[in-house]
DNA sequence: TTTCCTTGGGAACGCCGATGCGCATGGGAA
DNA sequence: TTCCCATGCGCATCGGCGTTCCCAAGGAAA
């Protein structure tokens, strides 16, 4: 086991998570031969890897716009209490929402910021009017568009560094 | 084509998006079975998503609690400008920085909203002292940070509804 | 009706992926 | 040092998967 990596982890491990997290349905011999491995050797470490909870799943990057849904929102939503049973019951209906890609309780007053996807500002409005408005427990909404998407670092590079 | 799906969609189309999203390595049979059609059919309706652009490429899950990442930091910034060079000078300086893996220009305001993963505190400060702070044209720095994530509907549940 | 176009199903071939085996390397104990 | 065991890689194999042909069925337009 070599140091600055975590959890039994060495930099062949990191360069295959950086490659099936760049293209997950590329053919475990390419993989290999981009992290200088055999196939069976990376098979197995690919499937240690999957054991071990490193890599929890493989998804598809879907097209927003593409698909029709050229809104981004994220909304800051602050709540009148912090009784651990109004959370839930809070966090219980916001799962039920179509267009709800993420929330998370956040640090900083009792609020929670999502993340939610419509089609156009339309299908916003209803979303916030049938939906986030009648929301539990609810004090403050708070709604920002994305106007831009700003290209950063994936997620790998994020956790493995750019380099390396 | 029907009516209710965007850009030459059918449920079919939708079925497979939401299969690959779900487990973009199951082999394609396994998605044909799920969505009632040939393994060659589907084959084909996949190549033609790729090439749409409604399927933009695949990914892993990576486990970020299990490689050492416990803390997701929410960043409101502030900048004291709105001239598009200023803008995309800061742009440019974030996509340098390891461990931001989302940065959207919003609305309301001239700010930007960031999300960022980091080892533990002393990481995310150091973070912030190394990176934040000398990011250029900057105001305010507002960090929030995630306490729980709350578990909610996939993207594609959200794309195409959670029932159908 | 005829023709064209789209789309699905079937079969073949080539390739991929999982597993077993042998071997090399490295660390620990006598 | 020598032996031993554990770890991990590479090779070979085989079952299965994916891609790609070809053909058939159904709908639209002339």
């Amino acid at each position: 086991m070599e140091i600055g990596y975590p959890c039994n982890m060495d930099r062949i491990d990191a360069a295959i998570l950086k490659s099936l997290a760049a293209d997950a349905r590329a053919p475990v011999s390419a993989v290999a031969a981009q992290v200088g491995l055999s196939q069976s050797a990376c098979t197995r470490r690919i499937q240690a890897l999957e054991a071990s909870g490193h890599v929890q799943g493989y998804g598809a990057r879907l097209g927003h716009r593409r698909l029709g849904f050229r809104i981004t929102a994220l909304v800051d939503i602050t709540l009148g209490t912090q009784v651990e049973e109004d959370l839930a019951r809070f966090e219980a209906a916001v799962a039920q929402i179509d267009g709800v890609v993420e929330c998370a309780l956040v640090s900083g007053g009792q609020d929670y910021r999502l993340k939610i996807l419509a089609r156009d500002l339309d299908d916003y409005e209803r979303l916030h009017r049938e939906h986030l408005g009648r929301l539990p427990g609810v004090v403050t909404i708070n709604s920002s568009f994305v106007l831009r998407a700003v290209p950063t670092r994936s997620e790998a590079e994020a956790l493995f560094g750019g380099g390396r």
